[in-house]
DNA sequence: ATAACCATGTAAATGGTTACATGATTAG
DNA sequence: CTAATCATGTAACCATTTACATGGTTAT
C-alpha cells in the first residue's frame, strides 16, 4: 500500500487538505500502521487528481494561505476498493530500539536505563492517544483497528516492564557511564 | 538504522556470507524487527569493505560458487557501538492488513473471513518460529529481544481472535461474494 | 529431471525522506 | 515578540525493491 492509496482511504472518510491528511496519519486512527510526510502526501494528491481519483477545489477561506480541499471521486472509491481486495503485503516493521536492545551488552547500564524509560513512556503515551481517538459513530471496523493498536502497545509496554531486568543484566560497565 | 548497520550487527555475532546474513534477517532473531533483500545486503557489504568496517575473504570451499565470507573489524565494532548509542529512530510500521481491516465495510464477508484466517495463521507461525530460535548460549539481551517478538505476536493473535466478530459485523454483502 | 536451495552480484526503477522556500494566524 | 500551528509545494537525495543475469548442488 503506497501513500496514494492511504490518501484515498483518508479521503473516503471525508474531504480534506493535505495538511489535514498528514494530521490524520500521525495523530488519528492510522497512526499505528501508517506514516507519511508532506513530501510524499502532496505529490500523491497531485497524482490522484491527475488520474481522476480525486478532485480538488480552492478554498480561499480566511486570510491564510489558500486551503486546497480534496474529495474522492467514484473512480477513486473503486480504486480504493480494488486495492483493499488485493492480498495485503506482509507488515513491514523496522525497529531501531529492538536492534539496540539486541546488543545491550555493548552499552553502559545508564544508557539502557534511559532507553527503557523512554520506550515505556512512548508506548504509554501512544496507547493513551489511541484510546482518546474519537470513537463516537465510528464503524466497528475502525474500532477493531484502533483496538488492535492499543492491545499491541499495551502488550509491548507490559513485556518491557516485566523483562527489563533481562536487559539490565546484559548491560556492562565497559564504557564511560554516559556514552557519546 | 540502515542495512549497513544491520549487517555490522549480524557480523558482530560471527563471520558470514551475504546469503547467510539474509537468512539471519528473515529466519533468525532479527526477523521481527528488520528485513532486507539481496539487492540491499550485497551493496551494503561492499560499502562496509570499502570503508574498512568489514573484511572479506574468498572461500572456494566445495564445488559450488565461491563463498565470500565477511568479518567485522575493530573499526566496524566501534561503528556499531556508536550507532547503538545514538537515540534510536522511532519504530516504523506499515501494515496493509490493518489498513484493509480499517475499511472492512467495503469488503465482502467471505474475503474478511479469509484475511482473518490468514492473519491468525501467520502470527501463530511467526510466534512458533521465534520460539524455536536457538537460545542456548544466547545472551540475555538477545533473549529479551526475541521474547518481545513472541509477546507482541501472541498479543496480536489473541486480539484478533477475541475481536474477529467486530470485523465480521462490518463486512457487508454489497459485492459479489468473491472479490476482484 | 525437476524443484528447492546455495551463492553472487548489478541496474533500473520506485518510493520516500529531508531540506528548501514561503508566508499568514493565533496563543502565550 | 516569540513560538506554535496552519498551509502549500518542489527538488535533490537516499534507501530499497524488483528484475535481471548466472550457475552449481542436493533432495525428491
Amino acid at each position: 500500500m503506497d501513500v496514494r492509496t492511504a490518501c484515498l482511504g483518508a479521503l473516503h472518510r471525508g474531504d480534506a487538505t493535505g495538511y489535514e491528511i498528514k494530521k490524520l496519519f500521525e495523530d488519528g486512527p492510522f497512526s499505528h500502521f501508517f506514516a507519511a510526510g508532506f513530501g510524499s502526501i502532496y505529490p500523491a494528491l497531485a497524482q490522484l487528481v491527475r488520474n481522476g481519483h480525486v478532485t480538488v477545489r480552492d478554498d480561499p477561506d480566511d486570510g491564510r494561505s489558500t486551503r486546497r480541499v480534496h474529495s474522492i471521486t467514484t473512480a477513486g472509491r473503486e480504486a480504493l476498493a480494488s486495492a483493499l481486495r488485493a492480498p495485503p503485503a506482509p507488515d513491514r516493521v523496522r525497529s531501531d530500539w529492538l536492534f539496540m536492545a539486541f546488543f545491550a551488552d555493548l552499552l553502559p547500564p545508564d544508557l539502557i536505563e534511559t532507553r527503557l524509560r523512554e520506550r515505556i513512556a512512548w508506548f504509554e503515551a501512544a496507547a493513551t492517544h489511541l484510546r482518546q481517538v474519537d470513537r463516537t459513530g465510528m464503524p466497528p471496523a475502525c474500532a477493531f483497528s484502533v483496538g488492535y493498536g492499543i492491545a499491541v502497545y499495551e502488550a509491548a509496554a507490559a513485556y518491557i516492564d516485566a523483562n527489563a531486568d533481562l536487559l539490565r543484566s546484559a548491560a556492562t560497565a565497559d564504557a564511560p557511564t554516559s556514552g557519546q
